[in-house]
Formats: C-alpha cells, sequence, structure tokens
DNA sequence: AAATTACTCAACCGCGGGACT
DNA sequence: CAGTCCCGCGGTTGAGTAATT
C-alpha cells in the first residue's frame, strides 16, 4: 500500500504564468476530475489540490474578478445571514464568484469582527496572532465602529456596508414567498453550475427556521419582499 | 528613504462525506 | 462492514503589497 501524505517533490506556493498554461491546456483538453493524476500526466509537479483548487479559483472559465458591486456585497451579507459560513453555498448566488473568493471578502471587508481591536501596537511577532483573538461582538455588530479606524481609504465602504445591513434589517421579508424556486430570474444563476432548488431550498429554510427560533424575527420584521430571489 | 505596520487574498491544511471495492 | 480514494468545504496561513511612521 502506497503512504498518502506530504510529499517532498511536489511544489507549492503561488502558481506561475507557465504553470497555469499547462494546467489549463491539460483541463480543456481533458476535463475536470481525477485530479491526483493530473499532476504526474501534465507534467506539473502539484498536488491534485492544488491543481483543482487552482483550476476552481482562477482559471475556470466564466471567474469573475476584481472588486464586488453593491449588489454582490448586499447579497452577501444577507445570504451570510441566512447561511453563516456556508461559503459555496453562498458563491453559488454570485455568478462567476468562488467560494473561497467570498469568504475572503467576508473576512476582510464585511467581517467587523475582522477590524474590532485593532487599536493597540501590535509587535511584528504578534501581528498574525491578532487575527485569532477571540471577539464578543456578534457578527456584524456595529457596535465600535464610531470610534476608530477612522483614517483609511475603506471608510466610505464601510459605511455603505453597514448602511446596507440597517437597511438590511428593516426590509428583509421572511414572510414573503419561500426561496424554493428561483422564478423567472433563473439567468441570475451559473450557467456550468446549476442550481439545485431543492437542496439549496433546503439549506436555506433551514435558515430560516433557525432565525425564526432564535431570534424571533418574524415578528419584527414586515413589509416589501426583497430582491434575494 | 527606510523601516515598520497593516491589509489583502491566493493557497494550504485538515477533515468529513460519498463512491467504490 | 471496513478500507481506500477522491472531492469539496471551511478555517487558517503567510507572501506580497500598500500605507504609515
Amino acid at each position: 500500500m502506497e503512504m498518502k501524505g506530504v510529499n517532498p517533490q511536489l511544489k507549492k506556493g503561488l502558481w506561475k504564468p507557465e504553470e497555469d498554461r499547462i494546467l489549463k491546456n491539460y483541463v480543456e483538453a481533458h476535463g475536470e476530475g481525477n485530479w491526483a493524476s493530473v499532476s504526474q500526466k501534465s507534467g506539473l509537479m502539484r498536488g491534485g489540490k492544488s491543481c483543482r483548487l487552482r483550476w476552481k479559483n482562477y482559471l475556470r472559465p466564466n471567474i469573475k474578478r476584481g472588486g464586488m458591486s453593491d449588489e454582490e456585497k448586499d447579497l452577501i451579507i444577507r445570504l451570510h445571514k441566512l447561511l453563516g459560513n456556508r461559503w459555496s453555498l453562498i458563491a453559488g448566488r454570485l455568478p462567476g464568484r468562488t467560494d473561497n473568493e467570498v469568504k475572503n471578502y467576508w473576512n476582510t471587508h464585511l467581517n467587523k469582527r475582522s477590524s474590532q481591536g485593532r487599536t493597540t501596537t501590535i509587535s511584528p511577532k504578534n501581528k498574525n496572532k491578532l487575527r485569532k483573538l477571540p471577539n464578543p461582538q456578534p457578527i456584524c455588530s456595529r457596535s465600535s465602529e464610531t470610534n476608530n479606524e477612522v483614517s483609511h481609504a475603506g471608510k466610505e465602504e464601510e459605511l455603505t456596508v453597514t448602511s446596507l445591513w440597517m437597511q438590511d434589517m428593516k426590509s428583509f421579508n421572511f414572510d414573503a414567498e419561500p426561496p424554493f424556486l428561483p422564478a423567472n430570474n433563473a439567468s441570475f444563476f451559473y450557467d456550468d453550475e446549476p442550481f439545485m432548488p431543492i437542496f439549496d431550498s433546503l439549506a436555506l429554510s433551514e435558515a430560516f427556521y433557525k432565525i425564526d427560533e432564535e431570534e424571533n424575527y418574524q415578528q419584527e420584521v414586515s413589509g416589501h419582499a426583497t430582491v434575494l430571489w
């Protein structure tokens, strides 16, 4: 039996353009899947997981790059409220965006926890630990955003995001049509990743139940339907 | 101008689940 | 049923870069 695990021959780290070209050519010729053999057959000295990730997050057709639009930000916030950290599910609602990109965007731009408590000077040795400090604030709390982080370029964006969030809390209508079908805007979804209404709606309805049970939102929110589905 | 600090995001890791034998 | 393989997910890291001192 062959040992699984670390292969010191395998290359790690950032992909070079030449490696991208090899992987892209190989996958376009042979199709996706069986990533473990890709590195051998293509000549890439990369692990299967690395190849798969590079393809999925970067080389795959129809990947959208660049900053998130306001609509995408709004959608991420809303879906995260519903689904939590189920990034692949959230990314499935954002055409051209990957779960990794959504996760990164949330952690760096939308998650207030990651930007709180940075006012003290941290030594270089500890700087990486800073992000791991537990934070008692709930996700998306706005409690501390007025007393610091007022002097960088992201301020305007944060205000936009948080105002969207406040708007969301007022406008999201949990009595609206259940999210079981995408109705007439099917073009909203991936062409190459078909929407799966049954599984998706199970997850979403589960999220609805949780919200209903834990926070009793249905009594608090009312008004017009919003644009999730 | 150089050093330090902060931030971003591509990529890695470990784990769990499904398919197959 | 147990073992193995493969895939996909979410958490985390750290290199590269931008901003600040």
